[in-house]
DNA sequence: CCTCGACCCTAGCACCGCTAGAAAATCGAG
DNA sequence: CTCGATTTTCTAGCGGTGCTAGGGTCGAGG
């Protein structure tokens, strides 16, 4: 049995060099550039290959997106546990989103604006985004005010800043003054 | 001179039927269906003809963008005289944004998602796009509060109103409670 | 050692955005 | 009205895309 384990390991590895590939190439020159012939070539194996892995480009895309939320849910909980207070805690997670999106642009579109067919917002809703959005509930959930759906709050304020990464991002937003508009969002919706 | 006249009134007209049924098609099919050759064959011309009124597929949607900004500005302005005081004005703008946003995703998306080669927040940025910019402004600039500058609070709202539209047209938010998030946002944001 | 099945690659499909160069239509001058 | 010049349009094709059918290679199990 120790044949088909060694295979295994080795379909796991590769996969995982695919995916890192893709995301190196994203980041690098952007999702365009990511076909299936340079990330074949890339991992030096032809173009079927990708196809025993995943079943087309949109699933790498939505395997990058699942990774990229583990991380920015650990990213959040690490930011949020680092600072003392309510107001601080939320400007800090505010932050920590922000830089994520900025940081790991490629990861951000596979996660909120690429198709990588991924369900949102239901029960079927993969575990990583499930506990990304929770990243968020948790340390949104006490300043969402009296009488206000924690969720719906976590809701809107994700949205805020959702706004504020992609409008920045695409030139849309001088990023200049970033700052200034994470404290002007802090100090309005979160009630301290 | 009256022939010139009438080849570029012609001319002028293949133009508009080019942007309105690269409009239509992208609101059935999505912008990936707006391909040069089937847009090509519904105005019943051939490829070279589109190249000889746009640089290429961008600038058809660039074009797209502009009239969707002048038509959201009229919008905005319509939706915000017709309320009653500061608050039902900054409600009704906020429901027309989303409203405009879901009705017209396509050109929504030629305006915020997509490239278009459009520049944004400078001074060489089409008229269109400044005067929509300007359309938020005039009603939200009165409910920026005290010592906020009303530009930065505009896109603080803006970018609020752009994460609420596009999360919720990609399935990332349940659209169900669009109106309590609309509350929330300006009960929250505004300054009344 | 040999067979057979898992694995991988070559080659190709239909489509994309875009363009060079030939063909057709239209114009103005004689 | 005719004919050359000019503008306009089309045919055909380039290099690229995502994806897949089918044949060959090579190693594992008997």
């Amino acid at each position: 049995m120790s044949v088909q384990e060694r295979k295994a390991r080795e379909r796991a590895d590769r996969e995982r060099l695919i995916l890192a590939t893709a995301r190196e190439i994203a980041e690098q020159h952007g999702w365009d550039a990511v076909t299936t012939r340079r990330l074949a070539e890339r991992i030096e194996y032809s173009q079927p290959v990708l196809y025993s892995h995943f079943r087309g480009k949109r699933e790498i895309i939505g395997a990058v997106a699942l990774q990229g939320a583990t991380e920015m849910a650990a990213a959040l909980r690490a930011a949020a546990s680092a600072a003392d207070g309510p107001r601080a805690r939320v400007v800090a997670l505010a932050r920590a989103y922000l830089d994520f999106a900025a940081r790991s642009p490629a990861v951000y579109d596979a996660m909120f604006q690429l198709d990588g067919g991924l369900a949102f917002a239901r029960e079927d809703t993969p575990e990583p985004l499930k506990d990304a959005f929770a990243a968020l509930l948790e340390s949104l959930g006490e300043v969402a005010g009296d009488g206000v759906d924690p969720g719906l709050f976590t809701e809107l304020f994700w949205a805020a800043l959702h706004g504020l990464a992609t409008l920045t991002r695409a030139d849309r937003l001088p990023p200049a003054e970033t700052g200034r508009r994470v404290d002007l969002l802090v100090d309005r919706l979160a009630v301290l």
